[in-house]
RNA sequence: CGGGGCGUGGCUCAGCCUGGUAGAGCGCUGCGUUCGGGACGCAGAGGUCGCAGGUUCAAAUCCUGUCGCCCCGACCA
């Protein structure tokens, strides 16, 4: 513990240059790197046993709603997306097209496209347009909706600028496409599955966030109005987590999704879509980890419990492995949270310290050392990661509570996260005030500053822009009166009546 | 697409200005001593210096071209 404040694992900490120590930490951790291709990451095992367990999260509750798995073409004819005009507009910019169907070997001895395709093909940035497409053939009448679809995927957005899992060329993520007879319907469906993320987001990832609305410049381009959920990283700027889009009828008008309603009449059906995507492993990072590298909430972790054999001389090797391997396979018989726990035994040969800190890195929830004095007094020594505590356990003690202890640290985190976010939250209700917020001391490398600002607010699109422009801010949400009760007011902005409070911050 | 910077063992970089045929630290391999919070010693392996031209007796170093990457801005889950 006295080591520790000499010296952090990770350098930079968060304080000395909070991007650069988010990448040290996704780098320590072994959770992915770049590669070599552009703006692409390679996510390492440890990293996808998070976005493993995500899925299985979260496919679980798609089920539980109703909805299944299906697969739709990673390619989407360019007629397909010239379909929904505002579609175009948003996503135009950030395509990549496939023009040619096959290399040939040319008088340089390099390889070049040979036959081009009659008509481009984009890879997909999101798939509503050809999903409408298929609904469109799918859907005759009332009785065959609603259509409650899901796909697990990956996607291309041509980014300029990229970070591992916040924003990444390439990434995977689920996308849910729904198709209702009804208005009312389609609008409970987005919200409906807007809750499951936010419930997924506090009681997996113990990453508290708050619902809300999009305005119109950060709406989803297409969409009626976008739902979404907003988390605060540890550098106070805002990640969103997760969309919930309604769609009204504008897809299902530009792709031709009709049914006869019940009184034989040809109707436009009501779409819905809604995703998350591996940037929700950015966030868990960000929102957990601290200056010795990443902390995992155990309902995600990649592994829940490193057992370190310490082996201090040879002779009592067998012992401790022995003692070792039996506590593994006990600890592998508990079912903790609905899946038996994975534990790790880590018996390379690396010199202890270093082995600890490897594990201390990786975030796992708890570290057990056994030793010949453990073992002499049937004990285990534990080292919790999220609050560097470290207690003695009777063996069987320790199994039997292992379950109540990962409990713990899941409800330590996400009251931290909680008690973080509420300490930078503030109701603002001057302009002065919201600017002096906003201004970090140092404009040419900003330091943490700012948070949440709660204010009222009667602007234009214009003037949100202007915002944008001039303090790198943007309304987050219009929050859910649940997350943050409607109050009326006046916009300091404007000088206008407003009916609510929203949520402004810097954002990812 | 604008403005900066950089390409040298696996990684981080020095060497370049003032040409003379390549270095350090970390990592890796082996041996020994260590081992309950980031060990140390010794011995090794590993690079046609991004690529292509040019100048020169001689190029990592000078010149031209080219490719790629990073940072800052406009755009975004």
């Amino acid at each position: 513990m006295a080591k520790r404040n000499q010296k952090s694992a990770i350098s930079p900490t968060r304080e000395e240059d909070y991007p650069e120590w988010y990448q040290q930490v996704v780098k320590a951790a072994e959770l992915a790197e770049t590669s070599p291709v552009r703006g692409c990451m390679v996510i390492k095992p440890w990293g996808y046993a998070l976005w493993e367990n995500i899925q299985r999260v979260l496919d679980r509750k798609f089920k539980d709603t109703g909805h299944r798995n299906a697969y739709f073409p990673l390619f989407i004819p360019k007629s397909y997306l010239e379909k929904e005009a505002q579609h175009v507009d948003g996503f135009a910019k950030e395509c990549a097209v496939v023009t040619h169907s096959r290399l040939e070997m040319g008088a340089d001895g390099k390889l070049h496209p040979a036959s081009p395709l009659e008509e481009p093909l984009i890879v997909r940035p999101t798939s509503e347009t050809i999903i409408g497409e298929l609904y469109a053939k799918w859907v005759q009448s009332y009785r065959d909706l609603p259509i409650l679809i899901n796909q697990w995927a990956n996607v291309v957005r041509w980014e300029m600028r990229t970070r591992l899992f916040l924003r990444t060329a390439e990434f995977l993520w689920q996308e849910g496409h729904t198709a209702h007879a009804t208005e009312a319907e389609a609008w409970v469906e987005t919200r409906k599955m807007l809750d499951v993320y936010a419930d997924f987001a506090e009681n997996y990832m113990a990453m508290p966030v708050i619902r809300g609305e999009k305005t119109e410049g950060e709406r989803f381009p297409g969409a009626v109005s976008t739902l979404c959920i907003e988390a605060m990283m540890q550098d106070r700027k805002a990640l969103q987590a997760g969309t919930s889009h309604f769609l009204g009828q504008n897809f299902a008008k530009a792709s031709g999704i009709q049914f006869l309603n019940q009184e034989g009449v040809q109707e436009h059906a009501w779409t819905t879509s809604w995703g998350v995507s591996t940037r929700l492993v950015g966030g868990m990072v960000m929102t957990h980890s601290d200056d010795d590298g990443l902390i995992l909430p155990p309902r995600l972790a990649s592994a829940h419990i490193v057992i370190l054999p310490i082996i201090p001389k040879e002779d009592v090797r067998a012992d401790v492995m022995e003692v070792a391997t039996r506590l593994k396979a006990q600890l592998r018989g508990v079912i903790w949270n609905g899946i038996p726990l994975e534990v790790e035994l880590d018996d390379r040969d690396l010199r202890g310290g270093e082995k600890n800190w490897q594990w201390i890195k990786r975030g796992i929830p708890l570290r057990v050392e056994i030793g010949p004095k453990d073992i002499a007094s049937d004990s285990v020594f534990v080292a919790r990661r999220d609050t560097g505590e470290k207690q003695s356990y009777k063996s069987a003690e320790f199994v039997d509570s292992v379950g109540t202890l990962l409990e713990s640290i899941q409800a330590n985190l996400l009251e931290r996260a909680r008690a973080f976010r509420q300490e930078h939250t503030r109701e603002i209700d001057s302009k002065d005030d919201f600017i002096d917020y906003f201004t970090p001391a140092n404009a040419q490398k900003p330091e943490i500053h700012g948070g949440f600002a709660l204010a009222h607010w009667a602007g234009s699109a214009e003037d949100e822009a202007a915002l944008q422009k001039d303090h790198k801010v943007t309304i987050r949400c219009i929050p859910h009166d649940d997350d943050i009760p409607a109050e009326s007011g006046t916009c300091p902005f404007t000088g206008k009546p407003s009916p609510r409070r929203v949520v402004f911050a810097k954002s990812y």
